[in-house]
This record gives structure tokens, C-alpha cells and sequence, in this order.
DNA sequence: CGCGTGGTTGAGGCACTTCAAGGGCGGTGG
DNA sequence: CCACCGCCCTTGAAGTGCCTCAACCACGCG
């Protein structure tokens, strides 16, 4: 589905009446349906967001977490920091996307979220989750769903660094953000907007930002991606998944996408 | 378990009545008060433990959850394989801890869960776990931390292998699972059983086994730890740990351990 | 127009892998 | 009770994927 709503360029990311489309809503709905109710509730959840610039913290290691954050535009992360300076990226928070639910009964931050790009961004606040959960089942289901689909998406990051090569690394991190983004209505054919640094992609693959460059190019020089502005084109996504042997069973799609 | 049993040896494997201690409870107590009546729920659900022999599947990629396994002795994990044959280990699950509880949402397991070393495991079917989730709202927040604490852990290890070198790698491991099994009473001062291959441990840290062999080696000269015939001793602990930049703050233990 | 951030490229080094062979030890069967 | 077998640990030597250090370049922005 990934030329939806045509009318726009692009697809999806804006409606007729000239609107993004709500990708918390596009999300969970490839996770499981939602009423018309639901939907009315998420929308009104995600109004007014704010706009964050990159590099930028929304919760730092060591606070008391304060909300749960929801990214509607950009890609944030997950991330710690080693004593050295080195930083390690657990996940990316694409729109959609939003921090743990259950966050609230920690009492400290174990790892920091920040903005990788400009992100649309909404804080919402514990009370409000908490409503959500108790009175909206359908959505509750959702989000729990949602939950185990991020974790699964660690252990697969988990096995990218520990045991797939720079290259195999970084064409399954593109292959799942195809599946992600496209969910979410952000990608145009087999492309899609990446606006973040190689030492980003460095600091989520395990690898130095050097190494990143000269993988990038042995990528295209293959004729697999092309990546130039921030915008990926994958030009070859059945190579791409062979490469990098990406199995999407992880992200538990519907089906409709799901290979 | 090493030597428990011996009546009293040691510190909290055994009680006065010669059971060993349920470590379920002493783990979930870790994170949350438990009232009498939660942990007489708890106790009965894990009596009769089967006996797995080691590297037996419990569920394999690919099959439908049918119930929750918790692990009462020895030593399991989560793992994936790669059409190579190569393993990538994401999680361990020793004493007292068990697999996903929301795992009933999803159609079909996207890894495995195996014994590393022969394990005392219960099943329970869903229905249980349903009803334990409904009726014990103790026991419920209590899981609920324990599932927040498996995903910090498991970022943590995304760190462990993107970030660290293999001393650095093997010494945090080594801390982490001190404080973990000292949680369910299964240490003898800073030592432990650890009943699993230099090839798991591998598995486990991205390495080979012939360099983890050549690294346990180096940390023994050091004179951090003392490692034969399955038993880990460290010698020292805050040089283990100052070398593996260890902070527990992601294990959330309730502070008594916690540093 | 200058400056800063990020991308690109080269040369050299090292941490870890690969391949290969031997040794210890517990389990099992004759 | 001993001999054998298989699993695991151990060690050596050679190779390589990725890192480090160090430039230089391209571009957007003030």
C-alpha cells in the first residue's frame, strides 16, 4: 500500500484535505483494526505537536521519566553513552513510534531519547495513558502489541551487530525501514527519506562513521541503494534482502505486507 | 544449582526446611512488595518442574506460543539462527525468569527459546497466566517491571556488542549475571555457577569461541576472575567491573543491591 | 565569504577470525 | 575396570575486516 491517498505527490504523507496522515493511527492499524472511536481519540491524542531540532534530548539517562513521547514526523532514538564519548543507538523511533508505556514505573531513566533529525513531536501525559488504557481496549491491545514488536526489533538489531557483516548490517537496518516507513505511509516506491548522519548509522551498526562511508559505496557500487541528500532510493530490494538474509517475520505486519 | 541442598551452605539457595527457595518470588520481590497470598499464588504455580536435558528447544522460530516457560534451575536463552548457522544469543533466562507474557498476542514466534544447560522449567498455559494477570494485580505490576527490566537488559547487551571490546564484553556479562542470580539466591559470595559452553558464551557476545577462550584466559591473568569446571569466581569485583564500565541502574533492582 | 558540519579517501595497524591440531575429561560399553 | 569416544577446552599461525589517524573536499548557513 504504498502509493496510498495518490492525490499528493508522494504517498500518503498528505491527504486531500491537505493534512499528514495520522501515522500512530497507520501503524497500529497494520498491527490490528481499530473503531472509528479509537481512531477520533488517537487523532485528538496527537494534535498540536511540537517541532524539536535535531540533536536535541526529550528524556536523558538518569531522569524520572515525565510522559510518554510520540515522534509524528523525523526519527529519534533510543541511546547510551560509554564514559568514553562512544555512543551505542538501540533504536530509532520513526513516525509513529513512541517510548515504553510502562515507562512510568521506573523511577530513573536507564538510557537518554533524543531527536536525530527536526521531529514533530507530542509529549503526552501520564494521566492521559493512563486513561487510554483503561478505556479504550481496542487501543490498549494495539499499543501491547506495538511493545512487543519494538522488542522484537532489538533482538533483531541485537543479532545485526553481533553476527552480520558492516554490509549485511546496514542493508537490513534500510530493508526495515522500508517495511516501517511504508506502514506509516513515508516511503515513495522503494525510497524514502533518511535524514540522518553516517556516524548516526555508525553509532546504530556498531561500526565507525569511516567505515559506514566506505560500505555505503561498496552498497551502491553493487547497484543495491543510491543515497544522496538524505533520500535513500533502494534500487535493487530483492538483492538488498538477500544480502542482508532479511526475514520481516520480526515486525509481525499484518500480513498484507508481510512476505 | 552448584551445591545447595547441603542444609544452609551457602546464602539462600536452601531454607531451613531443605527446599530451595522459589526464585521467581525472590526475583519479583526484587522489584516489587509481594503480599502472603501472592507468593502462595506463585509457589503453587511452579510446583512440579519437568526436567529439560541441555540444548533442548522449548519453542522454536516459527511455532505459535502455546504457554509461558519459567525457568526454576539451570540456565536458557533466546536465541536466532542465521541460514549459515551461525547463532546469535539475545537473552538468558536463569533462574526465576520466564518468557514473554504477552507472547499469546502473536501468531507465531520470531526466535527460539532453548537450554543452554539441563534446566528445571514449568510451563504455564495461558489461562493461567490470564488469570494471573486478572485476579493479582501485585503479581501484575510486579511482571509488568520484570518484562521493563528483560528489555533494559536486553539494550544493555546491544551496547555490550556494539560498543565494547571482548574483555569489556565478557566482564560486564560476568557482573550482570552476579547481580542477577544474587537476586534469586544463587551465588556463593561473587561466585556462580555458570554451566554453559565457551561456544554460548561466544554466541552470546558476537565473538568465537576461540578468541573467548583466549580472552577468559587474559582476565584470569589479570587475577579478576577464576574460572573451572563451570564455576566462575571473581576475584575482583570493582576491577571486573571498572573494566567492564558496569552500571546496574538498568537492572532496576530495588536498591538494597543496587549501587 | 568564511566557517562548521558531514562526507570522502588513503595508509597503516590491530582486534578478532579462520583454520588446524592436540589434549583433558567425563561418560559409556565391553 | 579399563579403553574408547565425543565434547569441549586450549594453543599456534596466518589472514582480514574493520579501526585509527589524518587529510581534504562539498555544501549550507550566517
Amino acid at each position: 500500500m504504498q502509493d496510498n491517498d495518490t492525490a499528493g505527490a508522494e504517498d500518503g504523507t498528505s491527504r486531500p484535505d491537505g493534512r499528514a496522515a495520522n501515522p500512530l493511527i497507520l501503524k497500529l492499524e497494520s498491527l490490528a483494526p481499530l473503531s472509528a472511536d479509537d481512531r477520533a481519540v488517537l487523532e485528538r491524542i496527537s494534535a498540536k505537536p511540537h517541532l524539536v531540532p535535531a540533536g536535541t534530548d526529550l528524556i536523558g539517562e538518569g531522569d524520572k521519566p515525565d510522559g510518554v513521547y510520540l515522534v509524528l514526523d523525523g526519527i529519534a532514538c533510543r541511546y547510551k553513552l560509554r564514559a568514553s564519548g562512544a555512543r551505542q543507538i538501540m533504536a530509532y523511533l520513526v513516525p509513529g513510534d513512541y517510548c515504553d508505556l510502562d515507562v512510568a514505573m521506573l523511577k530513573a531513566m536507564d538510557h537518554s531519547i533524543g531527536t536525530l533529525s527536526a521531529c514533530h513531536v507530542v509529549r503526552i501525559s501520564l494521566d492521559v495513558i493512563q486513561a487510554l488504557l483503561r478505556d479504550h481496549p481496542g487501543i490498549t491491545h494495539a499499543l501491547r502489541l506495538a511493545t512487543l514488536v519494538d522488542e522484537a526489533t532489538l533482538r533483531e538489531w541485537l543479532v545485526n551487530v553481533g553476527r552480520r557483516s558492516a554490509e549485511e548490517r546496514i542493508a537490513h537496518l534500510m530493508c526495515e525501514l522500508l517495511l516501517r516507513l511504508r506502514a506509516v505511509g513515508r516511503t515513495a516506491g522503494d525510497g524514502y527519506a533518511l535524514p540522518i548522519t553516517q556516524e548516526d548509522l555508525a553509532d546504530t551498526t556498531g561500526l565507525t562513521s569511516v567505515h559506514v562511508n566506505r560500505t555505503l559505496g561498496s552498497l551502491k557500487q553493487r547497484g543495491l541503494i543510491a543515497l544522496s541528500g538524505r533520500q535513500l532510493r533502494i534500487l535493487d530490494l530483492a538483492g538488498l534482502e538477500t544480502l542482508a538474509e532479511f526475514k520481516p517475520n520480526y515486525l509481525h505486519l499484518g500480513g498484507r505486507d508481510a512476505a
